[in-house]
DNA sequence: ATAATTTTTTAGACTAATCTAAATTTTTAT
DNA sequence: ATAAAAATTTAGATTAGTCTAAAAAATTAT
């Protein structure tokens, strides 16, 4: 029996992406201004793509109370999220953008429709795990490939880590990154914490390097 | 000194892109309906755009006389080419799609806005000259690399051939080359073409072959 | 507990791309 | 050369996504 399905518009998908991400962060429903906030738009804008995703069956919307993604708005955004992160690995990896090049293109990149592209793509790049910047790539069923990973901000002194991720993705840190040799896959330990400004003195790949508590705390590390 | 450059939209890409191939087919001024039927759309619909893309200097247009494009509207109109010719290079060999699966991709493809990535794609691709489809790709100056081919319909009896390229891009028809061995690349030389119907008794790697006037008609060939 | 503040929604308007129906211009045919 | 036919444009609507300003609801603070 063919069912159709209506093909959601970019801007739909923008919507479900951010609303999925706020729900990962704060862990419950989210507001009609943090959608604003996060896309860069007017509140009156967001409830008026509420009703529609609502209609949709895509969120769980009730007047003033917030919303929640439905299983299938959930699903389609972390399609978006699997499409962004393969396209910013092939971008990386295959054209050799720097990590800090790929953010804006992927977002156009994520919402080419074809399945069989996506997994095409996947397979061409053969299943990555994670994205440039350390974030996981779901696979097919949206499933994550999770590591526990915390804030170098909080690693235990003298024990070592390897880091892992970031937390801000902006061009300016991840520059300042390479330019301070910080680089995903090292090994990474905290000889000293200053207790005045919580910044840190470490060792990484043999060479000394002090690292701010700003810069700490968007670094993710995890045990070695 | 900055100059604002506005961005075109999927649509107006299209609308010049189609404009362009009406150009190469008729070698004049293109009409409204000509564009309508292109874009399968309504004539009304075509004179608005055109009355916006006159505005932009894309096109010139006057009401009733038909339009052509403007130096920079053919750019436009290249680049778009140019990127989805690539993309088309990228899936077919890359990616293992079949060449009649990857026109509807890369009609989404076409529309990444990313010069750094068409030039970056086109490296890693080693400079394609030609798409699956045997259509040339034009360079980054929108220069198109040209070779003198003909329709197979008018071959000259017991030449050898190379086949070079398809008219028709229909799914259909390329399934159906696939299922003769009618392969881009391969030697063919007629030597037979019947003069009721115009069909064809063709040696195709060392097989006879019988190819319909049908066929004959949307398939090119070169000299070898 | 109620007043002040903040958040959210509604109302009304705008732009881009589309449509149908009617009007106008161009082309074709007698 | 003029009438008929075809092509094109204009006029007036529609939908998606956006905005501002005003109204309504929820939250916070006294």
């Amino acid at each position: 029996m063919y069912k159709f399905i209506p093909m959601n518009s970019f801007t739909e998908e923008n919507y479900l992406k951010a609303i999925y991400k706020l729900t990962e962060q704060t862990d419950s429903e989210v507001s009609t201004n943090s959608i604003a906030k996060k896309m860069s738009t007017k509140a009156a804008t967001v409830t008026d793509m509420l009703k529609k995703l609502s209609l949709k069956k895509s969120i769980h919307y009730q007047k003033y109370q917030g919303v929640s993604l439905t299983t299938s708005g959930k699903k389609i955004a972390v399609n978006i999220i699997r499409k962004h992160r393969l396209w910013e690995f092939f971008l990386v990896k295959k054209l050799n953008f720097k990590w800090d090049q790929v953010h804006g293109i992927a977002e156009e990149l994520e919402h080419i429709h074809s399945n069989e592209l996506t997994e095409k793509l996947d397979r061409f790049l053969g299943f990555p795990k994670f994205d440039p910047h350390g974030d996981p790539i779901p696979d097919g069923d949206g499933k994550f490939h999770n590591t526990k990973s915390q804030l170098l901000e909080e690693a235990v002194l003298n024990k070592s880590y390897i880091i892992t991720g970031v937390v801000d993705h902006s061009s300016s840190f991840l520059q300042y990154l390479d330019s301070a040799g910080i680089v995903l896959g090292k090994e990474i330990k905290v000889k000293e914490r200053a207790l005045y400004d919580k910044s840190l003195q470490a060792q990484l790949s043999g060479k000394k390097v002090f690292i701010s508590n700003e810069v700490a705390k968007n670094i993710l590390v995890s045990k070695k």
